[in-house]
DNA sequence: CGAATAAATTGCAACATATGCAATATAGTT
DNA sequence: AACTATATTGCATATGTTGCAATTTATTCG
């Protein structure tokens, strides 16, 4: 472990959030100031960060790059776009794509909906005590990794209906398995309901979801259940697209 | 400048263009195996690059959360994204701004027309010698800063009507400042061409540009010409938001 | 399926680089 | 102009990175 290249990316981490003064980032870092000064000045001069006009650091444009390109190479991503699109186009709603990775679930595309625009970003994680997408992941993940998931999920409550033990999560990803699907009750975000579909691969695991998320003054839960069957059309064919050759959807 | 720091951030470009062995990796920056393998070994711990299952590397989630962030972070951008979405709805083409950065132009934001998706990308630089956007930045930039970016052109031929000295590049910014707009006559890939016209900002200046961008079979070059008048306009209210108080756009 | 080959990984001592200190330069505030 | 705060640089040295050798794992071949 190189603890230069982990201070390194720490800066950018930490210069991402807000423009940041070198005071700050030593400080952040709790390094001398000429040690986060020529850490910076090396990120800075790989373009990787830049400082503006007063002398505070921001995240360069070699990230951007880096991070299109990096889009660009997710497999999921490219079979799953279109469909993807579609769906948004569709439902009028916002619809994610989302990825196991490891023992986390992390967003892989998103296409927004007409009404709004979502703070859900493509790279980060979902949240796995709330996320329709993480649940329907999760709820059909093989058990040692929905185990490792549910032991690292935080349980932070966000409103008041979040799932906050992992007793509570696991009886929620049993509902799941039963249903098909995965559902978030304004679990994050108390104004924003979703609901989730598993997406099977050739060998019939699941280690993707898609979801339609939408506010609930626009279409509450009820409405988004409602589209649960023409969005199952939509899931299958995706699923077909990664190589399932199963019967029955949602059911094995 | 940090060696080790360099390193890592040379494996992020070169795992960004293809999965790659540890073994090209290595060969790639120079060094021992085990150098290699805890460059990424730290990389990969920090989300800034995973493996896949046949043991290559690419790039992590952490690369593409930030370079979003990175995204919203560019104030340009967010005043200027309602123009240029507006802009590419209303013509049907691709728009692009682009913005100084030190001594290069980079594309900042990008709207895809209906017709068709560009190879430009947000975060990589804008071709000096061609780039339409470039070229109207660096006409009206800074003597100092134009006379920089023209040495460190490179001047790659990339069609018959390619600028490919000095000396003709001068000529051709002298022409812009003269008109008003930029031009690119297929001159990076020979089917394309567009138009490009400069922001001002509150003191003035110019360090940002904003191009409409077409298929010559869609738009020819007098298309795009014709739509200047009404583009001006566009160009005109984004560099009041950007604080212009100038009384003739274009001419001073 | 075992042998051979190639790639990946790890422990550790050497040494090259990253580090903090002190001095200096620049910017901002009073 | 004086004072304070922030940023920057040269340099000696402490320490973290490095390559080597050994080992492990994966792949290929007969």
């Amino acid at each position: 472990m190189s603890q230069t290249v982990v201070r390194a990316l720490d800066i950018l981490r930490f210069i991402s959030t807000s423009p940041r003064s070198l005071t700050e980032v030593a400080a952040h870092l709790d390094v001398h100031k000429s040690t986060a000064l020529r850490l910076l000045q090396t990120l800075s001069l790989q373009g990787f960060a830049r400082q503006l006009s007063n002398g505070a650091y921001v995240t360069g444009f070699g990230i951007i790059a880096l991070g299109q390109l990096a889009i660009d190479q997710i497999d999921a991503r490219t079979i799953a776009h279109p469909h993807v699109q579609r769906l948004s186009e569709e439902s009028g709603h916002t619809v994610h794509l989302a990825q196991l990775t490891g023992d986390e679930v992390v967003y892989v595309d998103k296409v927004d909906g007409a009404t709004m625009m979502m703070g859900s970003r493509i790279g980060l994680r979902a949240e796995t005590h709330s996320a329709s997408v993480a649940k329907v992941v999760l709820a059909f993940a093989d058990e040692a990794v929905r185990e490792k998931a549910i032991t690292a999920a935080t349980f932070q409550r966000y409103s008041s209906t979040t799932i906050v033990t992992a007793e509570a999560l696991r009886q929620e990803l049993s509902q799941v398995r039963s249903r098909g699907w995965a559902e978030d009750n304004g679990e994050k975000e108390d104004y924003i309901n979703c609901v989730a579909l598993p997406i099977y691969d050739a060998r019939g695991k699941v280690s993707m979801g898609v979801s339609l998320t939408a506010l609930k003054v626009v279409a509450p839960l009820e409405v988004l259940r409602a589209r649960i069957p023409e969005f199952r059309l939509s899931a299958l064919t995706i699923s077909r697209e990664f190589g399932w050759r199963g019967d029955e959807y949602g059911k094995h």
